[in-house]
DNA sequence: GCTGTACCTAATCAGTTGATAAGGGATCTG
DNA sequence: CAGATCCCTTATCAACTGATTAGGTACAGC
């Protein structure tokens, strides 16, 4: 077993060296925030040593930006390829869709939300990369959507505050605190019924109920009466 | 001025002290996670010494417990002071009332959710103690609630991803990322229409919306029809 | 005044961190 | 075959971490 095709075989190629190191730095940066993660373990998992993380990204820094733009590709390829498979449906529809593709995509990534959560602080540099690069395309994204959406009376109008829910309020935590969820309340957050649900309830948060008779759109509307007391 | 009264003034008293302490570690834990937050630098927004934070609290880990024992306990007082405020109100107002303190905490608290976010990970000791001590009862008095409530059919049926929410998905997020909330969108997470719009949603989220004439409730339901395609 | 105790600091410890330098070995190119 | 380049490791660096020890100072009780 000497031949062309085992040389290929017994050296795992740079890029899959490359790759897995890629994996075991998001699932620590995940886990274990920035500064909990170290590069000898990471490179432990990865099945090398910790220079070499020096070797191929440039530093701790840049090897967390590097985890970073690979997790927002793979989401913006997805969003994108479902995007693009909803023809002739109508708006509404497709940002129930698109809600839906993201909770989706949370649920299954994880890693995604919680490196956004234990980033957040004032002063983060890497905050500031998150949110310049990454986040702020797709809150102006969803921004613009539904401005459009709003003009062509195929919507109601939406409060800000729900609005931003949809990034970075209600779909998120659930995620971040997956564990836990599964440990307190017994539900498992990949589960489609547990996803539809959630992608429901966004979307009641965004556009209010639907009345089951008429389909008339009710927005979100306080239980509370106007004379709040206390 | 050299008398008795004085010489309290002077010197700033041991617990003085320790409360400076906790309050620079509060701030140091939310912002830079456990591991990233050093007892130097804490001990120096504190005035004090890096050896008096082993001296007071044992080890870094305690310090960490006694923050977070502080944090739940002014949250449980606040709570509980309100809610023995509300004496014969309806029961489905007073969950509102309730949502709005959570969020109005929340949003005046934002390390309460930073710090249980950054602790969330499979193996830790720290997420243990943070959901058995503090979160644990809090989701059990809640989901208790709820039940009687439903039994009294003041509530319809919650569906669990949605009073999970409640704790740990639609309040908190939003004040996780209270930096960026304002920087992306213009909102001020402390601002009373904010906190008012944000305690609203999570109830329609968790109730559905009310028909602004007839009242009724309309449970979260999916804009979504029934065949969903893709 | 003497002693003990509570509060706090300077000095120091071993362990871990990210980064770098030096070198080995395989592959490619001439 | 010779040299260059790529991928990777061992050895080592200074910096920083949490924790400990020893000491110092103010106050309380006797």
């Amino acid at each position: 077993m000497g031949s062309v095709v085992s040389e290929r075989a017994q050296r795992p190629s740079a890029d899959a060296t490359r790759q897995r190191i890629l994996e075991a730095a998001l699932d620590a940066f995940a886990d274990q925030s920035f500064d909990g993660a170290s590069l000898r373990n990471i490179a432990s998992v990865a099945g090398v040593t910790q220079p070499l993380l020096n070797y191929h990204f440039r530093s701790k820094a840049d090897l967390w930006r590097a985890v970073v733009d690979e997790l927002f590709d793979r989401l913006n390829v997805t969003l994108g390829h479902h995007l693009r498979s909803l023809v002739d449906v109508e708006d509404r529809i497709v940002v129930h869709h698109m809600v839906r593709r993201f909770v989706e995509f949370s649920a299954h990534n994880p890693q995604l939300h919680r490196i956004i959560t234990s980033e957040c602080r004032a002063d983060s540099s890497r905050m500031d990369y998150l949110v310049e690069q990454h986040i702020r395309p797709l809150y102006d994204a969803v921004t613009t959507l539904f401005a459009r959406l709003a003009v062509a009376g195929d919507l109601p109008d939406i409060p800000p505050a729900h609005l931003y829910y949809l990034l970075t309020g209600a779909a998120p935590t659930m995620f971040v605190l997956g564990p836990e969820c599964r440990r307190l309340s017994g539900l498992d957050p990949t589960d489609d019924d547990v996803i539809r649900t959630h992608a429901d309830a966004v979307c009641t948060l965004l556009f209010g109920a639907t009345h089951p008779q008429t389909g008339e759109y009710l927005p979100p509307s306080p239980p509370l009466t106007g004379r709040a007391h206390d």
